[in-house]
DNA sequence: AAGCTCAGTGTAAGCGCTTACATAAAGTAT
DNA sequence: ATACTTTATGTAAGCGCTTACACTGAGCTT
């Protein structure tokens, strides 16, 4: 047992080339004549060769490997835009390397750290709140990095995202259009997450705007959790007086908001209305469906793919993109 | 700029020692005096070193890195089991390398050499079907393989798992016991997906058993999407006789059935009812609540881990395990 | 025909680490 | 005090690739 796995050396010796043609073979195929590259594949066909990656990389100080840190994989809010992003990453010959911080800043500075020293030569990251010497250690480390889901044309790297303040706003300026007035707020965890403290902002400039006090605004923040949402809503329904309206966070809350509901017999949207963010698939499954924020994950993937690219080959210095959100307006909103 | 990425030289020349101390430093600090420990890490830190994976991967022959080829993370079926294996690998200081192949097994078979390329000590896949000389090739490069999410005592490499084919069968029992004669199926495409193929067989093994021809089962098989469960679904009441009871062949096809019936004024479980399978969180979210067979995911996920450790470390052959499913009564099924 | 260019290939120097082995110093047993 | 361990560190040989540079010979130019 323990056959030896086949090297460069082996296939150049079988095939009587020197290793750095088998090397061309490989990479440039074009800088070989046809009858020594066929000499070449026959003995890489032969040995069952693959080049060993951790030399490549070495050597080559170039790993055609992108990497992304996102706060969960656990529901779907990433998974659309990131298979957009890896399949474009894909197609031009960049794998993707992928983990989870669940949410919390001091696994997601290892995982950079890990993915740095993985070689990754470029790096997706999620939203712009992270210690700023991250972004120090990145710059040194040469390693280009982009985030996604959120927008700042003037942060530390640039961003591919869509602005979760003034989405946030429109769908509060929607409930406060239908009448409402008392309106309540179940926001993800605001703390080293730029994307819920926008949303947050959003919905008080909304009522400011509109003339409603946002001091008397009730806010609940959660997990972006269906349990989280579930138990939040219970809190807030227990309050006098009660909110006529619930912006959610996310749809993950407010899927458990809707089900605590059910549980109170409280009807949505009869008594009381509601609003979810991201449009995910349980959007539209749930009864009532939810009015929420759709956005373009997968055009933000494909973009943040072609950018980080783009900054990775050095033809681009890095350039923001904002995306569009579009309300959506289902029944649970009335 | 472009200021160099300091190396283990650099750390060893500012500290005064030679390199394989600063390696020893960081790989067994033990056998490392404390006051050279000391200077050691003060060079470190001063410098900001990360230590280069690709070298390390090089010359210790050894990645500290599990591979593993999911199918999808478009949706949840896989995620819970995955975090948990993640979690059971990084609290051993191993790091997860995550990839979908989307159902497709050209894909899967270059993930597979990617992963080994890039060094994986070990491989975590999903069931078994795949070419037979997958396996040669990875016996051939050393590099123990585990399958996840289906089982076989007898497969060429250990299973962690649960009895696809017997889960079925008692959840089409189920359905038979309360009276159901007419019945449907939505599967998910058998061919190169053993574990759809043996959710099919269950059905037929269950009908078959309880003297219901299983001739006159109506099949469906298509993608594991919720949009694919509602085409399949409208197509199948469109038949006469109508079934009166429709296994689904997971959680996400059952959906996409229920939102279906829903658009066809169907009324679940009055006219027709419904199961499912994996019990995703869906399945208590939607209207009526969902049968289906619940998982211990994050068990095998945290089981897969242990085992897989322990080939790569050689301190197991390899043993497969069989976990229990359990059927989830509930309001679909009538 | 001499001098070019240039395509195709080979030579060999690293890339940044780990680790077997050598060495030195200190401790222990006799 | 001698010989033998043990412990802490250093030396240097790779690990399997890529690539700058050198080389060769064929085809051009003049």
């Amino acid at each position: 047992m323990n056959e030896p796995v086949p090297t460069l050396d082996d296939v150049a010796k079988m095939a009587g080339v020197s290793t750095a043609t088998v090397s061309r073979c490989l990479n440039e195929p074009g800088k070989v004549i046809e009858t020594t590259r066929d000499k070449v594949m026959k003995a890489v066909d032969a040995l069952g060769y693959t080049p060993n990656f951790a030399a490549r990389v070495m050597a080559a100080k170039r790993s055609y490997t992108i990497g992304a840190i996102v706060p969960t994989l656990d529901n779907a809010i990433f998974a659309k835009g990131l298979q957009a992003f890896q399949e474009a990453l894909h197609a031009r010959g960049y794998t993707l390397l992928v983990s989870s911080s669940a949410y919390k800043p001091e696994i997601e500075k290892e995982q950079i750290r890990t993915l740095v020293a993985r070689g990754a030569d470029g790096l997706l990251l999620i939203g712009y709140e992270r210690e700023g010497q991250l972004y120090d250690y990145l710059a040194r480390q040469n390693v280009p990095a982009l985030v996604a889901w959120a927008f700042d044309a003037d942060g530390p790297v640039p961003s591919i995202g869509f602005d979760n303040h003034a989405a946030m706003r429109a769908v509060t300026q929607a409930a406060i259009d239908r009448g409402h007035r008392r309106i309540a707020m179940i926001s993800g965890v605001c703390e080293g997450n730029d994307r819920a403290q926008k949303r947050l902002d959003g919905v008080k400039t909304a009522m400011a705007e509109k003339g409603v006090s946002p001091d008397a605004l009730a806010v609940i923040e959660t997990a972006y959790t269906i349990e989280a949402g579930e138990a939040a809503f219970a809190r807030l329904m227990a309050r006098t007086p009660r909110a006529t309206a619930v912006i959610c966070g996310n749809d993950l809350l407010a899927v458990g908001a809707l089900q605590s509901a059910k549980t109170l017999g409280i009807d949505v949207p009869g008594d009381v209305s509601l609003t979810g963010f991201d449009d995910m698939e349980l959007a539209r499954i749930v009864q009532p469906t939810l009015t929420t924020v759709s956005v373009p994950h997968r055009e933000m993937g494909q973009a943040a793919a072609d950018e980080l690219m783009a900054m990775v080959e050095g033809t681009s210095p890095g350039r923001s993109r904002l995306l569009e959100t579009e309300i959506v307006l289902r029944a649970s909103l009335r």
